[in-house]
This record gives structure tokens, sequence and C-alpha cells, in this order.
DNA sequence: CGAGCGTTTGATCGGTGTCAAGGATCGTGG
DNA sequence: CCACGATCCTTGACACCGATCAAACGCTCG
């Protein structure tokens, strides 16, 4: 008999948190026609004004959005991690409004863009889950807005963590308090938006108070309350409980 | 025999230019279920952590969404104008991840979050429309993010000109180079992160540079090459083009 | 005509950026 | 296993953009 690929499968699992998936739902899911690459470290895999004819799902390592700005600036807009549908908005939208690069060593499927709007078209429950998740993002994306908008550099650098470590629980990698930075200071500084020296100097100072401890590029957090409130953060925006709320309701 | 209320129109015109919409998707748009109600200006439309049990669409007039940090600080996320869709994620994710005010007076369609989701899963063009127009929303804050974290005062002013020149022409309300400005300077200062002390200065460069010329509220763009130049501005980012390319295709 | 809100302006302050140099760590090849 | 170069981290001195504070001005609408 056929016996299904099971490399979608994080990413299934992610989707299936809406919890509306039925089992040809999920089936379809890992059907879904694609071939997994790796990317070394520092590699495009999306260029922005491309038209990309695939869009990628992150199956292991780190990988990040980003934007260049006229001066040579460059914006870091997201972080993405095992499970993530990097660029889907590209299979809907045609060209790409910003690059995506990898962080680290990385594992990513490549689903050609027709196969997954015929999905989302064929199989509605599948679409507005990855809709749902799409929403999670733009989420994400207001929540650095106001980050990097209206808090100084010690919140900056304190909500990023906080947010780091949820996420990375959430997918499985690592605790919450204690896990490896996948990025540099000076991709770190991109993200919200501040140099890296003073990026540098707020993680010591972070460290001097006792919050964090750090030792290479391992990160433990040494008081989640202290942190959290240094960096005013509140995971309600990454909706995980709405997450679970839906699954419950389904 | 039954006759169709109008008042979703415009939402329906915009989705239209994905060019998806078959003749019984567009009057299951208009059938939504909804009724009309004017808000005042600076009322809430929604509040951060409401579960909102509808979903707004603008008719007329100008609101923005907008979250607050801990130390009182504002950071505006979006403008919204007729047509726009305004809280559609909340139809989907349940809890608000941040507050829907007006700016001016408005009026507003309320649509069930319920009837909203079931649109979608009965009729998935009209789904992955809708999709695809939260998707140009969260192009948008990328835009922003980059906008914030990396230009300055002067760039990051003149970008707002443009996109809103560029946003209103769009759906008809005045010319790219000359409209009303929905919005006081000390709301444009929480959109672009800065204080309104030093909007106000930058305005008045620009308008010293023979860039903008100003009289109350209302806004001509005299010379949009030199305005897009100082803002670092690409309109590629609203996806106008996607839209037109994908309607052309249907 | 007065109250309230928004705009304008000047003086000063402070958080981050910039520049520069040295130190630590890592990967690679001999 | 060591040497080397490249990348990343750390630190200090100084500059500057935009914030803050304060006050006056001008509309607009009771």
């Amino acid at each position: 008999m056929f016996k299904p690929n099971l490399s979608l499968q994080p990413m299934l699992d992610k989707l299936s948190l809406w919890g509306n998936l039925g089992a040809a739902d999920r089936a379809a899911v890992l059907a879904l026609p694609h071939r997994v690459r790796v990317y070394q470290p520092h590699q495009h895999v999306v260029r922005e004004r491309e038209r990309p004819s695939h869009a990628c799902v992150m199956l292991s390592g780190f990988s990040m959005r980003h934007k260049l700005v006229g001066d040579g600036g460059r914006q870091i807009l997201s972080i993405h991690m095992k499970g993530d549908f990097v660029d889907l908005q590209n299979a809907f939208l045609g060209t790409a409004d910003h690059s995506v690069q990898t962080l680290t060593r990385c594992e990513v499927a490549l689903i050609p863009c027709e196969a997954v709007r015929e999905l989302a078209l064929a199989r509605p429950a599948v679409g507005m889950a990855m809709w749902q998740d799409t929403l999670v993002d733009g989420s994400i994306f207001r929540e650095w807005l106001a980050n990097i908008g209206r808090r100084d550099a010690r919140s900056r650098v304190a909500h990023l963590l906080c947010e780091l470590g949820l996420r990375l629980k959430s997918v499985g990698v690592g605790q919450a308090s204690a896990f490896e930075l996948p990025m540099t200071q000076d991709q770190l500084a991109d993200a919200v938006a501040l140099t890296s020296v003073h990026v540098n100097r707020t993680l010591r100072n972070l460290e001097r108070d006792g919050v964090i401890s750090r030792s290479k590029r391992s990160l433990t957090i040494a008081d989640w309350a202290k942190l959290a409130l240094a960096g005013d953060f509140d995971s309600e925006y990454l909706h995980l409980e709405d997450r679970e709320l839906a699954a419950v309701c389904a």
C-alpha cells in the first residue's frame, strides 16, 4: 500500500492544534507534493521581489524574514522554527515582499505554490487552519511593532527572549527558560531595531541583574517573572490559549 | 423578490479585486447578516482582550488599530478606511490582541463572527479572498516594522504619507497627491513611533523643502518623487499589482 | 467670548548610535 | 593537535537624534 511521507508532520501537528482537521484533511496535508532541501547557515531561501514557485515549511533549524531599507539597514521581521510555514503568503500574493534567510543549518520542505492553493480550495478546513496560522503571524507582527515602536532597549530585548522561550517550548525544542539562542547579537539587534553594541550592553545588564545567565550561545532565564516584567511581556498575542480553546470546542 | 442590501458593497469590491469570485460567491457576501452602526470620533470599536462576537467592516470614515504598552505608550498599528475588514482575525482567533478605535465619525457594518466563519467554509473562494486580504495586512505590518525600526524620522513620516495617499486613491477617497489627513499629529506620532513635537518639526521641514504643502488638515504632495525618495517608498508591499495580476489570470 | 483641543516653537536632556580597538571563540587546514 | 583567519563579543569615549518640558498661539464650537 501507499506509505505516506512523514516529513510534513511537524507542520501538520501545528495546524492540527486548531482542532478542525479530519482524518482525510490530515492525510491530504501529508500528501502534499514536496522535496526536502538542506540549507547551510546564512543562505537565502527567498529573495525580496522574486515570484517564488514554492512555499517552504521548516523541518529543523532556524530561519528569519527580513527587509532591507534604502540606507542599507536591515530589519528582521520574524524568527522561524520547526513546523513553521514560512512564506505561505507567497503562494497567494505572488511577489515576495521580503527575504527569507537561514540562521542555522536548516532542513526545509519545498511545496509548489499551486499545490498549496489547490489544497486550500479543495479542503476548506485545511485552508482555514493555514489561515489561522497566518493570522497568528500577523498578531506577532503587531506585537513587534509595539515592541520596537514604544519600548526601550531593555524591554525590547527582554520581550524577544520571552517570546523565543515560549515558542521554542511550544514546538518542543528546549524549555522556555533554558535554550540555545539561534542568533548572533548582530541579528538580535536587527530584530529589535537596535545596534549590536547596545544589545550587548543590554544583555550584560540583564545578566548583571540576575535576570538571565549566559554561556556561549546558551541562555538561561534565571527569573522568568522579572524578565517578563522587564519586557512588558504578555503571551496573549501568541494565541496559544485560543488554539487550545478552538481544539476543545471542535 | 429579495432585494440584497448593498451596504457591504465596498468590502465586496475589494475582495473581488482578487478576481476569483463567481456570482454566487458575490451574492453570498452581500447576504452576510449584519447591522450598520455609526461611531463618533475616538470611540472604541473593539478593546484588547475582549472576545468580540462581531467582526467589523468599514463603510465610511477612518479608524485605527493600536496597542498600549506598560509605561502608557501607544503604538498605532494600522489605519483603516472604506472597504477594510478591520478585525477579521477576531472571527478566527477569539481573543482580540489589540484595540480598534475610530479616528473620525465612521459607519461600520457589524457581522457575527460565526457568519464569517460559515461563509469561509461554505465558499472557499470567498475564504481565500478574505485570506488574501489579511495577507496584505500582514505585508503592511512588515513594512511598518521596517519603517519604524530602521528609518529616521523624516523617512518614516514621508513613508506614511505616501502609503495613505496611495490607499486613499485605491478606494476612491481623494487623490494620491491631495487628501484630507484623517489624523492629528499626536496620532501620526503614535503611528510612526515618534513624539508629536517631532512629527510637527518633520512635517514643517518637508513643507519648507517644498515636498508637501498643508492647510488645516488637508495635505498636498507637491513633489511625489521627492516624497517617495525621502520615505524610501516602494508600493510593492501593498500588493496592488499582484491583485490586478490575479484578477487577469482568473 | 471663553474653553478646549491641536499646533508651533525654543531650550535642554538623555538614550542609543557611532567609531574604534582588543579579546574570545570557532571552524578549517596543515 | 596546533596555527591561523574569520566571525563574534566586549568595552570605552564621544556624538547626535529625537524626547522632554514648557509656553504661546490659533482654531472651532458651545
